[in-house]
DNA sequence: TGTACATCAGTGAACGCGCGTTCACTGATGTAC
DNA sequence: TGTACATCAGTGAACGCGCGTTCACTGATGTAC
């Protein structure tokens, strides 16, 4: 039996494979979308039967599935980096700005288009909810004055999502639109609605950014 | 020949049955995604064999393709009729709303995960663009006090996209992040990002709309 | 009104394709004594 | 160190499937004289 922690040669190899074979799914979902990953293409493309691919991964959408944990996992750990560096909104909102550009297939399996039936298991809701607190966190560091939008009586009242967070409901409202505006911006600028238009999505994104945390901080 | 808009009944039938066609298409849209359109399911779930649909639709891109036309179509209907009947931002961000709850799978072809090779024809940007150009004119009415942001420079000297519209850079700013954050709480509400977190993502949307139109503006 | 012809909706067979997945197998790698 | 055995990665054939699309055709509908 293998000790705590070390790795035999076998167990490194098929997560080296294991790794591939994610890798070549990313390029074949950039090239044509989620829809279109094929388990077979992929082997070809890395010279191995189709059949073989059933040795890393118990079906198609076990892959899937896979992919958008990934996804989920590697946001949370930017997120998490950029908040240990500095906590504060305008490091998150950077943070994950170039995560998105750099990241595009990541994001809209994210925050894309749902495929109908699919549910996403605990786990990864769980990572959801990771996020949610590092942005919670750099919100609460925000000096919030303006009126109490009717908003956050309502917010108040149903903060479940925010799991024990002490916060206040103007920095749960801030939370909130810090991700439904950035995304806002994002989800059109990576679709490419903005391309044609002439302006430049960086500064819109910034715009938007300095309504959040307040033009002082950048 | 037929006289200048009177249509013959094998006109008639044609037009009834690209209409079901289409009525099939978002049916099966709506079950298991765009991706997953077929042109034989489809006609098999009209009683038809396959190969009968190729008198209505070239192809199956070809039949997708109007189904885009179709959503774009039909939300810049709305959003005229909006606009006719009060020409403010706060009843087109009611009629958007209402559109985008009604027509969920029209709205995911239009702002959704963009398929990678794709690119719209020409006469359905005009579309757009004439969703644009009623969302301007709405803005136009807007009180706009408030500093100038930096972003509204850059503006200035990037509004090829207005397409001739004489609005003053405030206003372009402000059509542009009614369009962001309008579809930023939009996207994710309708992609179930929202759900099990116990608030009301009406009221969300409610307060962004606040934020946008004035709050003395309901 | 009747007849000859053109149009055109829809059928059924067929094409090649790639998919996910199973199965029995070969052969290399690792383990136990 | 050598031998016997177990593990396990990968293969190739096969399964059934549904897809988009083509083609030659039948039969109904509409048109011209």
């Amino acid at each position: 039996m293998a000790e705590q922690g070390t790795k035999t040669p076998r167990e490194r190899y098929r997560a080296q494979v294991r790794t591939e074979i994610k890798e070549r799914a990313w390029e074949q979902i950039a090239t044509a979308g989620a829809s279109a990953l094929s388990l077979n293409a992929i082997a070809k493309q890395m010279g191995m039967s189709g059949p073989a691919l059933y040795r890393y991964f118990g079906s198609r959408d076990e892959l899937i599935t896979e992919l958008v944990r990934d996804a989920y996992r590697s946001l949370a750990d930017t997120f998490r980096a950029a908040s240990e560096t500095r906590a504060d909104v305008v490091a998150l909102a950077h943070a994950l700005r170039g995560w998105a550009l750099e990241n595009r297939q990541r994001y809209f399996l994210i925050y894309g288009t749902p495929v109908p039936g699919y549910h996403a298991p605990d786990d990864i809701t769980a990572i959801a909810s990771e996020i949610m607190a590092t942005l919670l966190d750099a919100c609460a560091t925000l000096p919030l004055d303006g009126p109490a939008a009717p908003f956050e009586a309502h917010l108040e009242g149903h903060r479940d999502w925010t799991d024990g967070h002490p916060a206040p409901p103007a920095v749960l409202h801030r939370a909130l639109t810090f991700w439904t505006r950035l995304h806002g911006v994002l989800s059109l600028e990576l679709a490419g609605h903005f391309t044609g238009m002439g302006f430049d999505p960086t500064q819109l994104f910034a715009a938007e950014l300095d309504d959040l945390a307040g033009p002082s901080a950048h």
